[in-house]
RNA sequence: GGUGGCGUAGCCAAGUGGUAAGGCCAGAGUCUGCAAAACUCUUAUUCGUCGGUUCGAUUCCGACCGCCACCUCCA
């Protein structure tokens, strides 16, 4: 299995620090408003990498951070009129609810507010090694006592230097050195300090955060591009300044969507909200459009794409819907090798080559497909194919469309205890439906077929009677 | 200015040094009372342009054109 790993710029064999138990850590959002899709793009990557791992054996152990103190909630509080704890409350508990929605929760969620203690020891070791300095209650890091920054951006000091279009702050001994405390001002929210009252600055949090829940040294970092630099950079000064040892192993990042071309982002002001997406199509839906494209190419959001995902995976459920009723067939005897039976290894395999070379979920989608194809061939034909290779097919489908998360399997029982007497309504109405029909009385019949049509409750006609299935 | 990436059919998107997965859409047909689903066939002699290396390149190298991102808070 090879990840792409942004340090060394290559793909490399993944192997974790201790087997028993991969590491994941993942940049969480910084809860001033509710994710956007592009967002959510990031925390689905993350959520694949995890299903997978898991799939291929190994336990993980995933920390997704709230960044719950922060400039832009001050401001946003502001604005707004209310505290900002209260808004990143508001927002922690709504990017919650959108992760459970999505699919995309992670083992822990750590909160900034609640590792203020662990960011101050983190400080002031820092501090005690030289690689940190105090100026009137704000702490920097001192960059030029890290060789190795600008491993992971692959930048020279002297390039960080030319463009940069930042601010000088003359407090700084050198201008790429970072806050990782910042002195309070009045009216805004702080905590005590050895260095007096004041908050977090944003880098320290991912790293006090990644080493209490993961250890020192994690596997796998997943963040959004943009991130690279400074944040992940940061976060690596410190944590190797600290430990004096690796901080992450894998630095995942993944690439941008975009909308119309250009990069979706909170200060482009042209971004989608994931729970405004997730009140158009179902999870689903949004999961395969987001995974059509590998994770480190560009993505352009649009609603044409949504509809066409729409559109694939309803490909895929009439397929998952007809196989279903094979669904507890046995293997007796594992004599016969139909064709189908291969498809179905085929399909394992390159599902599995697919997604070990650096998580290509548009091929493994492909893999999928194909077997669909096969699968939907050999229904029609279903001469001398044994049942059992369509239990086969079904649940090699199942469990690989559970990896990436494209299929609900609850889809067609969700509605509790009146579920049992719908059915039998549904049945009884077949079957008047049923008798019309002999009669040739396609009057009838149609008006039950529309009206429960009307109802989402769609009927099919095949060689052996109809079938039916409620639709959205 | 520095760094990285992208350009494959009408649309989306994989991929490989030996001649292009998959999905969507479209057209024709099969099945059907009709419908739906499904199946069959059709849709890139070609992978931005121009050179080079090679027996052979879409895949390697170079140049050019176009687009995007990071270097500043943003996943």
């Amino acid at each position: 299995m090879k990840i792409y790993n942004s340090l060394s710029r290559q793909l490399e064999d993944f192997v974790p620090l201790n087997p028993e138990q991969v590491s994941i850590y993942s940049c969480g959002p910084t809860v001033y408003d509710y994710i956007h899709i592009g967002n959510a793009r990031t925390a689905l990557v993350t959520d694949i990498i995890r299903r997978y791992l898991d799939y291929k054996g190994y336990k993980v152990k995933l920390a997704q951070n709230l960044t719950d103190i922060d400039d832009k909630i001050i401001d946003r509080a502001g604005l707004l009129g209310v505290s900002p704890s209260q808004l990143a409350r508001e927002y922690g508990e709504a990017f919650l609810e959108d992760a459970k929605k999505f699919g995309t929760e992670a083992d822990v969620h750590p909160k900034a507010t609640e590792h203020i203690p662990e960011m101050i020891a983190l400080i002031q070791t820092l501090l005690d090694k030289g690689a940190a300095y105090v100026v009137e209650g704000s702490v920097y890091y001192r960059v030029n006592r890290f060789a190795e920054y600008g491993k992971l951006s692959h930048r020279k000091p002297e390039d960080l230097l030319a463009g940069a279009r930042v601010e000088i702050d003359e407090r700084k001994e050198d201008p790429r050195d970072f806050d990782m405390w910042k002195a309070v001002k009045p009216g805004e929210p702080s905590w005590e300090s050895p260095w007096g009252r004041g908050r977090p600055g944003w880098h320290i949090e991912c790293s006090a955060m990644a080493m209490k829940h993961l250890g020192t040294t994690l596997d796998i970092h997943v963040a959004g591009e943009d991130l690279q630099f400074p944040h992940n950079e940061n976060e690596i000064a410190q944590s190797e300044m600290a430990t004096g040892k690796t901080f992450a192993r894998y630095w995942v990042h993944v690439a941008f969507l975009q909308i119309d071309g250009t990069r979706m982002g909170k200060s482009e002001k042209n971004f989608i909200l994931l729970r405004d997406a997730l009140n158009q199509y179902p999870t689903e839906v949004i999961r395969h459009y987001l995974i059509s494209a590998q994770y480190r190419h560009p993505l352009d959001y649009n609603l044409t794409g949504l509809e066409k995902s729409e559109s694939a995976l309803r490909r895929l459920s009439n397929c998952l819907d007809a196989l279903k009723k094979y669904e507890a067939q046995v293997e007796a005897e594992e004599t016969t090798t139909s064709p189908l039976q291969h498809a179905v290894h085929t399909m394992k395999s390159q599902f599995t080559a697919a997604m070990d070379a650096d998580f290509n979920t548009a091929q493994a989608l492909g893999a999928i497909f194909t077997l669909v194809s096969e699968v939907n061939r050999s229904l029609t034909a279903a001469n001398g194919i044994p049942p059992t290779a369509f239990a086969e097919a079904y649940h090699a489908l199942i469990e690989v469309c559970q990896v990436l998360g494209v299929y609900n399997t609850d889809a067609q029982h969700t509605d509790g205890d009146n579920v049992e007497q719908r059915d039998h309504l549904i049945t009884l109405l077949l079957e008047i439906r049923q008798d019309a029909r002999s009669r040739k009385d396609w009057d009838t019949s149609d008006k039950i077929r529309d009206r429960l049509k009307q109802l989402n409750v769609e009927i099919q006609d095949t060689r052996d009677g109809a079938t039916w299935k409620i639709v959205s």
